[in-house]
DNA sequence: GGTCTATTGTCAAAAGTTGCACAATCATAG
DNA sequence: CTATGATTGTGCAACTTTTGACAATAGACC
């Protein structure tokens, strides 16, 4: 504990933690442990202690964790013990999926606007009810609210240029669904996700 | 090269090399080199020869790597010289984004069909015309076809249950969009997508 | 209060991954 | 046909991550 610089691929695991505490609690129970996080996550309970070690004691020893106490702690740790607005760009069929995800209030996300370029869309509702507003306005809007955060659901050959937008208008963590890798200052996160990625790894596996 | 057991986090970084290929054949480009991968792709030009050198000698001392030739050779060891038919459960939101997904054909995979548990919505067609047939069916029709690679995108309190069934009739290898860790079997492969897990490893690092 | 069981937090060892550096070699130009 | 420049594949060292082991200790029970 008290280090002051933890593993990103740490930092990673945390929301599969924090997830998981948020079911268990959904299920009624107050107490958990390593050992049965681990369980259900497929990771080795010394793993989960070691993780949490850089960030504090949250633990009993003999009895575990109190689920409401860590599960608040790792919402600090990880900024969503407050909501962040996110940006989407892309109204399309996976901006619908996102404008429209229920999942993502409990867990400290609210898309606050969309953005498209197709003149038919523009001025239009998404299914959630988010207005569709013009591209154009896009740098400029980012700038006024301050939004840090910006999911690109565009076409590939839309997609960097679109970051690059966002990236001079302030945005500096990026969710991209587009199938391509985005290039972006280091000192913007970027985090990427392609399902046709996903299932390539897959399909190493399968004779 | 010639080992005969690739490290899954080498596995996991293919289908982005392949991805990259892709993106710069479609630019009409012939050649390139590690170092120009690693530059787009923000890894190191030794890794991505270290990486390709597990499964053979693919480039060309002072030339580089010829664009088509690896990405023939990465597709055939990714298994995505043919095409996968997928079984896709849950037609949400989400579930007819994916249906409709163009980007599925050209990397090796095909939603060969489609199940849900509404009444109201069996028996009507997602947008991209495929059927919506009754879940109740799911564990005869993937038995009878044959399929290996499902698709969860149903509530996370159908997501287990739901994998149980698929890997009960022959599924080997999941991509769950639920926001849960699924159990399964260690001969059955899964790879999750969680947005919201994504958003949180984002912001860890925003003030 | 003492004993027993469960479980933490942490140290050190083991395992795994990445990066460096360079000989080997290919293409090109003189 | 030799020199030059580029770039691969790889051995090895450095670094990172995971695992095993266990002292410390909380709580339950007698
Ligand atoms: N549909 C899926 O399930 C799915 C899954 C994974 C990834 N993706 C990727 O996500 C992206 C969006 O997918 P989709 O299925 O929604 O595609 P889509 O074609 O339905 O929607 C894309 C939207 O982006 C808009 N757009 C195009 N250029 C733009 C620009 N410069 N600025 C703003 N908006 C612009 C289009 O008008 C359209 O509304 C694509 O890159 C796709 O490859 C989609
Ligand atoms: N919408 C998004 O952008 C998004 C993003 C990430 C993750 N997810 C997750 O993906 C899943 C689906 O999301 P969605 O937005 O499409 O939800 P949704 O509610 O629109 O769709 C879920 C569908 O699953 C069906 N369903 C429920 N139980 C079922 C069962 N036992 N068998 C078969 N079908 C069943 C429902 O009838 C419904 O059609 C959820 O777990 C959600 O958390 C959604």
């Amino acid at each position: 504990m008290g280090d002051r610089q933890v593993p990103d691929i740490v930092v990673g695991r945390l929301p599969i933690y924090l997830r998981a505490l948020t079911f268990l609690k959904a299920d009624n129970r107050e107490i958990t442990s390593s050992q049965e996080l681990g369980d259900r996550l497929g990771i080795s309970s010394a793993q989960i202690r070691k993780d949490l070690s850089h960030f504090g004691e949250f633990g009993k020893q003999g009895t575990g964790y109190e689920i409401r106490y860590l599960e608040n702690n790792l919402k600090e740790i990880l900024h969503v013990d407050r909501m962040w607005d996110v940006v989407l760009v892309g109204a399309g069929d996976l901006g619908n999926a996102l404008a429209s995800y229920k999942g993502f209030a409990g867990r400290g996300f609210h898309v606050a606007a969309a953005f498209d370029a197709d003149p038919d869309k523009i001025g239009h509702e998404m299914p959630g009810g988010l207005l569709i507003e013009d591209v154009a306005n896009l740098e400029a809007r980012v700038q006024a609210a301050g939004w840090k955060i910006g999911i690109i659901a565009v076409p590939a050959d839309a997609a960097q240029s679109v970051a690059n937008t966002l990236v001079g208008a302030g945005v500096i963590a990026l969710l991209n669904y587009a199938p391509i890798s985005l290039i972006a200052p280091s000192s913007v996160r970027v985090e990427q996700i392609d399902p046709a990625v996903h299932l390539q790894h897959l399909t190493y596996y399968l004779g």
